[in-house]
RNA sequence: GGUCACAUAGCUCAGAGGUAGAGCACUACGUUGACAUCGUAGGGGCCACAGGUUCGAUCCCUGUUGUGACCACCA
């Protein structure tokens, strides 16, 4: 016996234990060839996971229970990532807090801290994908910095350097002067800031001055340059001529360059090579010098006046501007809006530096994997997001590999005290290498010293489809599952993962990593903001699960998978998929109370099911089964889970059960447990706690749905049938009684026809449906009653009071303007030509609606 | 500046070249052999605007307006 609800506290736990070893199996035995992977996007490992990780993995769970259950050798590849910069930003916080600086820790000590934080970050992560119901094998777990993953990104990284792709130059990049390390353009956000310009007069001569406008006043120390455009007429005079800089006594040149433009400001711009992206390369067509006037913290150096040494920018700013403004230089200023480089997860101003750093070719990379999915390898669901794709590939940069924390993989390359590079998967191997370069005994290999830098978190991420499979081991696995099915992430990283994945598969398998690309939607709170943790509108699926039940929470999930836009979820929402959870719940309640018994030998698609009822709700079964995988096969989840909310509800429970509450045959009770039982199959994707223990309960505790299959291939019989007719029948009179405020059961009148015997068998649950008393046939129809039609018949109802015409007026009304719509159809030549079918349809239809009308007109009449 | 979306019921959103849909909210009724975390019935829409294609457009195309996201630029 259930009990009032369903216990999902009590019974989560349980099923997860039962359902672990089978996950295993099912992908440890070689059951089948048929395999199905998804590489799970691997958490960082800086928290716990919020709501859109959840989102994420259920769909992920989903696709990956109904491949299983039809018989696939399903691997959902778990994993969590090191998280590069994030993480150690999260321990570096935790030491703060504790008074403990990097510094006084050193690398070492402060990697110790991170790995300790990994174990504690990493359980969290792992408890949540487990109480998610994840059907994975967390004995797969593998972390971006395992020795195999390490193993294997050292081993990326000497491959790609030796094939020339890899190198390390000295040059502009993004510089965080909090943390001290290069950022790759992907992880600067623009913020738009109010901000402003300074037009700022440099002398030419005596009492000549041009006037320049910047919004980085601070920088005039390192120009190397004033730039004009080469055909500004304006200008052409002063080519080749020399200006002071402001404050200093170092004279530049005035140079022409393209990338001027007259519109701008007043035409002319300075040149800082060492503090600008376009400048730099202005710089280098000029072979002008570059120099670095701040450190590494943002202050300036000694290559600035006295005055402004050891300042941070905002600070020399303000230095600069008030000497400027002293001297008469300060031309005028103005408000403007301006966006300024941030790096989100330091909140520091990003930096234009110039520094050594590593480099990869990106170029030849980026067309193959444009290729890959121009040629369908790869497709993108929605594939609205292969321009996005596209986009980014066409215009790509070289990525900056190289970050100077301590957190990641060290860069695979020893130094000579000549500067010579070695580059090799082990320090022995490097000092092997140098030997021979000096041609020397290894022992007289002078020291060798490795680079401190770290590689790009992305870098290993990029490489993640294969590497958990074996790579570069010529292994079983990466044979058995690689290349992957389907990965499913968010848009928001498709530059930093999903390209780069497409790239270095191609590169180091020679093939794609996966061919679909799901793009799940942003999951955003219930009043369209992202959930962050400062506006602190995030909602923990951990909350939701113990408070609503997973269940709950997947389906709601599902419901929302609509593709291509954000998604809004609140609690509220959470607790409508509660709310269906106790519908299906309530729904097997009735079944056992019932004492509907599953029968193994019953078959729902024998001929001789003879009781039209049951008849009609297999073909409804099997038609839903049928929506349902197709719903699947396009990726839209929501559309599943709508389909199987929709049989429940409104087909199995509001029709079919409350149908057979009188009929208590035994074909009636097989078929319902019968039909629910593939309900269940169905429907234990999403929520696989429910159903599964419904399963155990009411038809087998030696099967799990885990593995039972349900798609439906045969065909369906869609014809329109008396049931139906008789469905809709009720429904009017059921509508009839509410508009007109009928509480009790009453009799219908009907006038026999060659149809009394199908009325007949299948009285009682007319009866139920439609509430009445009786069905009683009639040769005609009296004067009292309220009479009806439904599709051409009448019918009446017996009622011995007066009821207002209101409620025939309402119906002739919309009657005459089907009829008029569809007569406009009808009337229509080129639609007659075009669409016969349609319009006999059409045509049929209108007859019909003619015929009710006038029925409706005569009724009518007979009441006033 | 470029790219991609989006504009449908009070709200959040589905939808298909030919009957406008769901959930929530709202109104009325209701404990009929599961279900008040419920049921039954009901009200509510020039499907942003303007053109075009079509026999027919809310749906396809173009433009306009508005909204959002991303990329780039920012002397």
């Amino acid at each position: 016996m259930l009990g009032k609800l369903f216990d999902y506290a009590q019974i989560e736990p349980k099923i997860i234990e039962k359902a672990r070893i089978i996950i295993a199996q099912t992908i440890r035995e070689n059951v089948t060839n048929k395999t199905f992977t998804i590489t799970l996007p691997p958490p960082n490992i800086t928290g716990s996971l919020h709501l859109g990780h959840a989102f994420t993995s259920v769909i992920q769970d989903i696709l990956l229970r109904v491949k299983r259950q039809h018989g696939y050798v399903t691997l959902g590849q778990p994993g969590i990532d090191h998280a590069g910069i994030a993480a150690q930003i999260v321990v570096a916080n935790q030491l703060y807090e504790k008074g403990i600086s990097l510094q006084s820790l050193g690398r070492e000590d402060f990697i110790k801290k991170v790995w300790s934080w990994k174990e504690q970050s990493g359980d969290m992560i792992v408890h949540q994908l487990v109480k998610l119901g994840m059907s994975i094998d967390l004995d797969r777990l593998r972390f971006t910095m395992d020795q195999d993953a390490s193993k294997a990104v050292l081993k990326a990284f000497t491959m790609l350097y030796n094939d020339g792709l890899i190198y390390k130059a000295k040059r502009i990049v993004n510089w965080d002067p909090i943390l001290k390390t290069a950022v790759s353009d992907l992880e600067v956000s623009n913020k738009i800031e109010p901000g402003k310009m300074w037009y700022i007069r440099y002398q030419l001569q005596q009492d000549e001055f041009i006037v320049i406008a910047t919004t980085r006043p601070e920088t005039i120390f390192g120009d190397q340059a004033l730039a004009v455009h080469p055909n500004d007429e304006r200008y052409m005079h002063l080519v080749d001529k020399e200006v002071k800089i402001p404050l200093t006594n170092r004279r530049i040149h005035i140079i022409a360059d393209e990338h001027a433009d007259p519109q701008k400001g007043s035409g002319i711009f300075k040149v800082t090579p060492g503090h600008d992206f376009f400048d730099f390369d202005v710089g280098k067509r000029h072979n002008l010098p570059i120099l670095s006037i701040m450190d590494e913290s943002a202050c300036l150096n000694n290559e600035v006046p006295e005055d402004f040494r050891h300042l941070p920018v905002a600070a020399a700013r303000e230095k600069v501007l008030a000497a400027l403004a002293h001297s008469g230089l300060l031309e005028k200023t103005e408000d403007i809006v301006h966006s300024v480089p941030y790096n989100d997860r330091s909140g520091a101003v990003i930096e234009p530096m110039v520094t050594n750093q590593w480099f990869l070719e990106t170029t030849k990379l980026a067309d193959a994997a444009i290729r890959a999915v121009e040629d369908g390898k790869v497709k993108f669901v929605p594939d609205q997001w292969v321009h996005t794709y596209f986009e980014w590939l066409r215009n790509i940069q070289p990525w900056c590999l190289s970050r100077q924390i301590w957190w990641g993989h060290q860069i695979p390359v020893w130094y000579a005290p000549n500067g010579k590079m070695f580059c090799a998967l082990t320090e022995e191997e490097a000092i092997q290498q140098a030997a021979s370069y000096f041609d020397v005994a290894r022992e007289f290999v002078p020291k060798l010293t490795q680079e401190q830098d770290v590689l790009d978190t992305w870098f290993s991420s990029a490489l993640w489809p294969f590497v958990t499979l074996g790579w570069p081991k010529d292994s079983e696995d990466l044979k058995k599952y690689y290349p992957t099915d389907v990965l499913v992430t968010g848009f928001d990283i498709i530059f930093f993962w999903v390209s780069r994945m497409i790239m270095f598969s191609l590169y180091f398998t020679g093939d794609v990593p996966f061919s679909v690309v799901y793009i799940n939607p942003l999951v955003r709170d219930e009043n369209g903001q992202k959930m962050s943790k400062s506006k602190g509108n995030v909602i923990d699926p951990l909350y939701l699960m113990d408070k609503y039940g997973t269940d709950a929470l997947r389906f709601t999930l599902t419901l929302q998978a609509i593709p291509g836009r954000d998604i809004r979820i609140g609690e509220s929402l959470v607790e409508c998929g509660r709310n269906f959870i106790t519908k299906i719940w309530n729904a097997a309640k009735f079944l056992t109370i019932k004492e509907c018994a599953y029968d193994v030998t019953f078959s729902m698609y024998s001929p001789n099911i003879v009781n039209a009822l049951n008849k009609w709700i297999i073909r409804q079964m099997v038609c839903f089964k049928k929506q349902a995988f197709a719903h699947l096969e396009n990726y839209r989840l929501d559309l599943f889970a709508q389909s199987i909310q929709k049989f429940l509800r409104d087909i199995f429970c509001d029709v079919y059960i409350e149908a057979i509450k009188t009929c208590d045959d035994v074909e009636t009770k097989n078929t319902a447990i019968s039909v629910f039982a593939e309900f269940l199959k169905v429907a234990h994707s999403i929520t696989p706690f429910i159903t599964e223990y419904l399963w155990e309960e009411m038809y087998s505790d030696k099967t799990m749905l885990l593995v039972e299959p349900w798609e439906y291939s045969g065909s369906i019989d869609e014809s329109p049938d008396l049931t139906n007719f008789w469905i809709d029948v009720a429904a009017e009179i059921r509508s009839l009684y509410g508009l007109i405020g009928i509480t009790q059961k009453s009799d219908l009148l009907v006038i026999g026809d060659e149809y009394n015997g199908f009325i007949q068998a299948n009285e009682h649950w007319i009866k139920q449906i439609a509430r009445l008393n009786s069905l009683q046939f009639v040769n005609k129809f009296s004067r009292d009653g309220i009479r009806f039609i439904v599709r051409g018949k009448e019918f009446c109802l017996k009622y011995s009071e007066k009821i207002s015409v209101a409620i025939f007026d309402k119906k002739i009304s919309t009657l005459s303007k089907d009829i008029q719509r569809l007569t406009l159809k009808i009337d229509n030549l080129q639609y007659k030509n075009a669409k016969p079918d349609k319009w006999n349809v059409d045509y049929k239809f209108r007859e019909q609606k003619q015929q009710d009308l006038a029925k409706m007109l005569e009724i009518r009449g007979v009441m006033t």
